[in-house]
DNA sequence: TTGTACGCGTTATCAT
DNA sequence: ATGATAACGCGTACAA
């Protein structure tokens, strides 16, 4: 392995038209350039990509922050991210928050230290305000928000349209002959949960299902409670369709009801939202709502790389559409 | 934000000394270090790490590579790593090798250039040479493989014992009544899978349980396919008990046998490898293997961060212990 | 078109 | 115990 110096002593030429053909600068012959390239070949050269950073100021990395890494959407955003980034030469590292802010900041300072190029990050739940802004700003270090977005103006985003998400997986189900219908929610203080929940608002009213606070409840997460709740709803109010605000909750609510002896989609009609793989696995296999993790990594990616050559501080909105994957647990049986 | 320079600045010092108190030295006075550290406070002061790798060599960056960080038991590694690695300081930087093993040389020549402290793998199905080791040694770049590891010797790897874990799954089988065994393997080419079958057979002839080749299948994830083969052995051999190599397969496994009007476990107990969190949402839920995901990335890192005070080119091979969890697809009811 | 020389921010060596 | 200065490997303004 080598650096410029030697290809510099190995071709006798200078230090600068050696660091010039490796930067396709237009101002060196054909020629040299070739025998440049050709001697950087023979020599196994290789950039050593930290002086390079120190001395133009650009890292080549790019800081991802997630709440857990350990988490099928959000490792499939990072994919996502990789992917793009990747081929253009760039790297990621990699923080988790935790949910905790504390950790939120100091993954960022850490990697301002590191002289990262740019930042994407999907803020943790505590997180109501955004201290780093200003001093990533001072460093012109561009962030980009995804998925989890702070409620604030001036920023770049990427995220999912939820509300529009959850209103087509009402509407689907009140299509396949729900009558009444419920919603199990996920955690407010998230926007994205409460825009699920608008959603399955919206499209009730849309379709005069009169809608009222008692068709949207959270889980306990106590099989005992959860169980009980729902028979009761099943059997008293004729509940027979019932969105979910995640696969992970869906397959356990799936669980809930075959176990007391329903039939899905026959007595109980259920969507998810996620798209997680382990969806289809399970009997009968869930409908869902995909929320193109991946898709929204790479333009998570693909933006923070449009950042860091436009200087000026835009701002961005990129919403994602949701796709509607209707499998087994919603699905009329047509003959 | 400031740099050693704004502290020299401000407190007439030398660049040398503030370097020095920054660093720990010990040769400096107990006066001057709080004047430094409090001037440091004062100027917000931030190291610049990528002047620091340059200059020392050292980045305090670890690579670490992974097939497909897309995946549970991956990200549950990752995790693991990151925690005890951010606690010493150090980041990490991610890389998916998708099974390839051009990505995976790729790989590692940008984490090659990009300085990084050590490296960490997993390998990809594809490799079966290891081309990069005679230059990560020249480099003094110490690597250490994880979960999956290539079959040579004088590296540092930290893997499970998929053997005991299969030992165990089948072992646990047989005591909970189960008379005729069947194992679902997983793709051969990777050693933990062929562990994983030895282990079943171990266990096997252990209990004089007569193996042959026979109680080892692959599944074809055809679902008709899948279904008519574990009827049959169901129906005909009595099959009565089965190991899957892995979580996600194991459910598969349950939906067909519940779809095939069976009991779960009274005619047929199942148990799987791997923990997913899935294995407690379907139903029933299902016995595993623990992999101890996060353990081993906890060990791996702490093997890495090991071998970059101690340069001589040491053998390690840490072996975890899996664990059995038992739970309904397996547990014989007591009464 | 090519070469010279300085600087990026820090650490390490040598002197004081 | 502290300071002056070179060096890490590369990029670029300026000179030629």
């Amino acid at each position: 392995m080598s650096g410029i110096k030697d290809i510099a002593k190995k071709t006798g030429l200078s230090l600068a038209t050696i660091s010039r053909v490796l930067n396709n600068s237009p101002l060196v012959s054909e020629k040299t350039k070739r025998i440049v390239l050709n001697a950087a070949q023979a020599l196994d050269y290789q950039p050593n990509l930290t002086a390079a950073a120190l001395r133009s100021g650009k890292s080549k990395i790019i800081g991802v922050i997630v709440p857990e890494i350990n988490n099928p959407f959000f490792s499939s955003i990072i994919n996502g991210i990789e992917q793009y980034i990747g081929k253009k030469g760039y790297s990621i590292i990699i923080a988790q928050s935790h949910e905790s802010q504390k950790k939120e900041l100091h993954a960022i300072q850490s990697f301002v230290k590191l002289n990262v190029d740019g930042i994407l990050i999907s803020i943790s739940k505590e997180s109501t305000n955004f201290p780093f802004l200003d001093k990533l700003e001072q460093e012109k270090i561009p962030i980009v928000f995804f998925d989890r977005n702070p409620q604030i103006d001036n920023i770049k985003e990427v995220v999912l349209d939820d509300f529009s998400g959850a209103y087509m997986a009402t509407e689907h189900l009140i299509q396949q002959g729900g009558n009444t219908l419920i919603h199990i929610a996920g955690n407010q203080n998230l926007s994205l949960y409460k825009d699920r929940k608008k959603g399955f608002q919206s499209a009730m009213e849309h379709y005069q299902r009169n809608f009222t606070e008692n068709q949207v409840l959270e889980l306990r997460k106590n099989i005992t409670q959860d169980t009980q709740v729902l028979q009761e709803l099943i059997k008293k109010n004729n509940v027979d369709s019932i969105f979910v605000n995640g696969d992970e909750d869906c397959i356990y609510v799936l669980n809930i009801i075959k176990s007391l002896g329903y039939k899905i989609p026959t007595d109980v009609k259920l969507i998810g939202f996620g798209n997680l793989s382990i969806g289809v696995l399970v009997q009968p296999s869930i409908s869902t709502i995909d929320q193109r993790a991946e898709d929204m990594g790479m333009v998570a990616a693909k933006t923070i790389l449009q950042s860091l050559n436009e200087n000026q501080p835009i701002t961005i909105k990129e919403v994602l559409s949701p796709k509607l994957i209707v499998r087994e647990s919603s699905r009329v049986i047509s003959n």
